[in-house]
RNA sequence: GCUCGAGUGGUGGAAUUGGUAGACACGUUGGACUUAAAAUCCAAUGACCAUUGCGGUCGUGCGGGUUCAAGUCCCGCCUCGAGUACCA
């Protein structure tokens, strides 16, 4: 009997469940360490070999950690909102509950064959009315809260009202929509009770507004930017227009510098947080107001480069700028109507694609500059957006690469300010130490000292001051769909109202249809019955209501973020009915300590996860603000898909090598047809699909080559590799070592088996090493010196490599020990013992059939990880190897009159040496000229 | 365009952060065992030259530089990947 790996295989993850191995307490005396996953979306296909590369990892640190002696939390779940179950229900009429439901077993069945440590009895599921229960309430704690700016942090609403009551918003610096005019106290308790209700939906965390989305009228729904291809849907190819809907939207705005700030504190990939600096896009600058020439009312600008305000000389307004109506005169407003007309057709991805053309139109008016008072005429451009800063800049041709060819485009003429820079061909950018001249008070100042000078002179003049600007725009929160939470709100004459949190959950309706409405309402005003008979009750109980009358509930849903955004703490305490998570449960556990995850979710998921987490911690409900110390983005394994190539036109494939000067079509085929050596099966491939039964085939040396390339594994491509295979033909802990084996965590890469064999066969040359005959056989002798010099390497270096996340190069080090023990015949049990422990994270079953062997009762994750003693590689080493570069001339000739004696002295008496040696023997020295210059060891 | 990241044998990838480049594995070649195959084991394997021995020369995308010493640091290019896109 060999390595029967399906066997062993079974029987611990038998054992595991069994005995609920990886369960977590939340109390415990241990250390606590928390390690989590992304969680899936359980998608119809299942997995394939590239998800569990980021689960193995997190699953090799949580073992780790658990031999360390730690209490670990390694939990599982579903992110099982989402659109295909939508669309699969739209075409099918199934629920996208059963479809759910269905994926998620398979999902389980793969997890479980792969032999991952989790701790399912805390398993969460977003689309699961005892969790979405706690995502509406958060989300009615961010309706309930507004962002006090003072004290820097999200607040009851209950405290926004009485500052209303007693000051009106004087003296009020919260976070809100910025059409709001100033009142007192006594106009707030003038206002009618619908008025007041419509102010404070401005400062509200969650609010409605006016927002315009891409919408589909064939779909039915509003489309993310990601989900328009060239236009139109991706999804059917059909038209998409700009639409103003009523939306929910939530203030992450209100964050932007918490969130960026946040970044410093944590330890996540630089790319990755470089990705989410540029994300919310701070610029530092000015707001500047220009007075209109015979117009009341000013152009507020915003700037970054405040110090070129003498540079002005035209400024621009973006079309759909407010004040454009205004101040057009006559004569020019036939022209400015038409140019606004047309930049309002033309589609966001129009006018992003075609940078270069420049486009603009006078408006006939002017602005006078705050300091000169010189007139500045003001023109219309669609480079200017109207969504940023206040949608109109100050144009300054000689300091901005757009403004000059928007001037040099127009004959606008160009002022230079900087000293001795050249602008004839380009704008001069640079912000460095150049002096301004012709700037009045500003001469001779450079970029920093004009900026500060410039500041100061706005404030005083009351003309403008230093701002800071966000890119980040605040996150449309309504999605037109079914499948996902629906939002607790109903709404009296138009104002919408929180459901009381006793009330939740407020359940997913059943519908006949899953599309809109007839009327273009979301698919949940198809719910004929909806809450009416369950929720009427609920929504009397509100204190605010008249009760004889039943209002309209709020027909959209959230998006696929809102059930991310705040999962990682419900696996603290996910059976609890009475909170979200404990207090005790979140003190204990406090945050994620690893965090395990593709970069792909780095502006998204992300970014409202640290949101919400900040707003709960500023609502006292968790300890911490950020709430994950330590991520990091295990790469894509991609698929390698197979080629053939169709002559144009014809029925016949040509191998690869000979399509050179053909014209052919290239197609995609299964890679189950093809094998390694990408030779085509083609009897095989006359039978996968009809269009290839009738085709011939030109063959080089009677095969047909394919042609391979390297893309996203996806059903679609057909070039999915599925782990049950795998498993099936070389087990759960090859493919676990396997996909460490293939190089850098972070790094993507192809999916490839060539070397699976040389993974799989260091496990059976481990196991015949202590099978001797097919008998399990340790000797009870003490271990050689050899063999204890080995094995301590390796632990050193497994060690190492595992609190680095190298896993890679840890599964090298159990190779060349394998094979220095099988040199020494070495099988005592005072190696093996520790050996098996070693390798437990990463061959999990393997070790505890090891385990099992050797005597042990209970299960080897109890067991505690071996410590490295440096002893053992001391006795083993008698000499100082010592190597000197034979290039230099020099060296040699002092080497040679040193004796390895002297040497040894020298290393001795060096007090820098031995400091940097503390004890340990040097692999090797380097002596130039008599001095020690480098000791490697 | 801008911002990050990466370029090492036939292949995946190592290299203790400036110290013998190519660990480990795949593949290839040769050998052992076997009637044979599979499995297993042993040896060779960066390129070129010399192989009657020792060996020698060149080599980490390209061109420079710093250093006793550069895959690693600096300057200038080239190629590929990711993100972003008129952000004032």
């Amino acid at each position: 009997m060999g390595y029967n790996f399906l066997e062993i295989e079974k029987k611990w993850q038998d054992y595991w469940a069994k005995n609920q191995t990886f369960k977590a307490e939340n109390n415990s005396k241990l250390p606590k360490y928390y390690v989590l996953d992304m969680f899936p979306y359980p998608s119809g296909a299942g997995l394939h070999v590239g998800h569990p590369l980021g689960y193995i990892a997190s699953d090799i640190y949580a073992r780790y950690k658990r031999h360390k002696g730690f209490n670990v939390l390694h939990p599982q779940g579903y992110d099982s909102f989402g659109l295909p179950a939508e669309q699969y229900a739209i075409q099918t009429g199934q629920h996208p509950n059963i479809t759910t439901q269905t994926n998620i077993s398979r999902y389980r069945e793969q997890l479980d064959r792969m032999g991952f440590s989790f701790d399912w009895s805390r398993e969460v599921r977003t689309s699961q009315a005892d969790y979405y229960k706690w995502t509406q309430w958060i989300f009615l704690l961010l309706f309930d809260s507004y962002y006090c700016k003072k004290a820097n942090s999200a607040k009851p609403l209950t405290e926004l009202i009485a500052h209303l009551e007693q000051k009106g918003n004087q003296d009020l610096d919260a976070v809100c929509d910025d059409d709001i005019n100033s009142f007192n106290s006594s106009d707030w308790s003038s206002f009618t009770y619908q008025k007041q209700q419509k102010i404070l939906l401005k400062y509200r965390l969650a609010y409605l507004s006016e927002t315009e989305v891409n919408w589909c009228p064939e779909l039915g729904t509003v489309l993310a930017n990601d989900e328009i291809v060239n236009g139109v849907s991706e999804r059917g190819g059909f038209q998409v227009t700009k639409k103003k809907m009523k939306q929910w939207s939530m203030r992450i705005g209100a964050y932007a510098e918490r969130l960026l700030q946040g970044l410093n504190t944590i330890d996540w990939p630089e790319s990755l947080k470089e990705m989410q600096r540029n994300w919310i896009g701070k610029s530092i600058g000015a707001n500047v107001r220009f007075d209109i020439q015979n117009e009341n009312g000013t152009i507020e600008v915003f700037t970054t480069r405040p110090d070129t305000l003498f540079g002005v000389t035209f400024m621009t307004l973006a079309p759909e700028h407010d004040l454009v109506k205004v101040i057009t005169t006559k004569d020019q407003k036939e022209e400015v109507a038409a140019y606004v007309e047309a930049s309002a057709q033309r589609s966001e991805r129009d006018r992003m694609s075609d940078v270069k053309t420049i486009s603009g139109v006078f408006t006939g008016a002017y602005a006078l500059h705050p300091f000169t008072k010189q007139t500045i005429p003001i023109w219309i451009g669609d480079y200017v957006l109207a969504g940023y800063g206040t949608g109109a800049v100050m144009a300054v041709p000689c300091g901005d690469q757009r403004d000059y060819d928007f001037a040099k485009h127009f004959n606008i003429p160009i002022r230079n300010i900087f000293d001795g820079a050249d602008i004839s061909k380009e704008a001069f950018i640079e912000k460095g130490n150049t002096q301004i001249t012709d700037s009045e008070f500003l001469n001779g100042l450079a970029y920093k000292e004009a900026m500060a000078s410039v500041i100061e002179r706005l404030e005083k003049d009351g003309s403008g001051e230093g701002t800071i600007n966000y890119r980040l725009r605040d996150a449309i929160f309504s999605r037109q769909r079914y499948w996902g939470e629906p939002i607790p709100v109903f709404y009296k004459n138009g104002i919408p109202f929180g459901l009381k949190p006793e009330n939740l959950p407020l359940t997913l309706p059943e519908v006949e249809q899953y599309l809109p409405t007839p009327e273009g309402a979301p698919p949940l005003g198809n719910a004929t019955s909806w809450a009416w008979d369950t929720v009427s009750e609920k929504v009397v109980s509100n204190s605010q209501i008249n009760e004889t009358t039943i209002f309209p509930l709020e027909l959209n849903t959230m998006p696929g973020w809102a059930g991310s955004s705040w999962y990682f703490n419900r696996y603290m305490d996910s059976n609890n009915p009475d909170v979200f998570v404990s207090k005790e449960a979140v003190t204990y556990w406090q945050d994620v300590d690893l965090y395990l995850g593709g970069s792909e979710h780095a502006t998204g998921h992300l970014l409202y996860s640290r949101f919400w987490q900040k707003f709960l911690f500023d609502l006292d409900l968790l300890p911490v603000d950020e709430y994950a110390k330590k991520l990091i983005n295990q790469g894509m394994i991609l698929g390698s898909s197979a080629f053939v190539y169709r002559k144009k036109g014809t029925k016949e494939y040509i191998s690869k090598n000979l399509t050179e000067g053909i014209e052919v079509e290239p197609i995609r085929v299964d890679i189950s047809l093809v094998n390694t050596s990408n030779e085509l099966n083609i009897e095989g491939l006359k039978k996968w699909q009809p269009q290839f039964a009738e085709a011939t085939f030109v063959l080089e040396q009677d095969v047909y080559f394919v042609g391979r390339e390297v893309e996203k594994m996806s059903k679609s491509k057909y070039n999915v590799v599925s782990p049950d295979l795998i498993c099936e033909e070389y087990g759960a802990d090859t493919l676990r070592m396997y996909e460490m084996f293939l190089g850098p965590l972070e790094q993507a890469k192809p999916w490839n088996t060539a070397g699976i064999s040389g993974v799989h066969s260091f496990l059976k040359k481990l196991w015949r090493l202590y099978h001797p005959n097919d008998q399990f056989s340790v000797s009870k002798e003490p271990a050689s010196k050899e063999s204890l010099k080995s094995l301590h390497q390796t632990i050193k270096k497994v060690t190492e490599d595992i609190e680095n996340f190298s896993f890679n190069t840890c599964i090298s080090s159990f190779m060349i020990c394998v094979n220095e023990l099988t040199a020494q015949k070495c099988n005592e049990k005072e190696i093996l013992e520790p050996l098996a422990v070693l390798l437990a994270p990463f061959a999990a079953h393997f070790s505890e059939e090891l385990w099992q062997h050797l005597g042990n009762s209970s299960s080897i994750s109890k067991a505690s990880f071996p410590i490295y003693e440096p002893k053992f590689l001391l006795e083993s080493s008698k000499n100082y190897p010592v190597s000197f570069n034979g290039k230099m001339r020099f060296t040699i000739e002092l080497s040679l009159t040193l004796k390895p004696q002297e040497i040894e002295e020298l290393i001795l008496k060096d007090e820098r040496t031995q400091q940097q040696l503390q004890g340990r023997v040097p692999k090797k020295v380097i002596i130039v000229l008599g001095k020690i210059i480098n000791i490697v060891g």
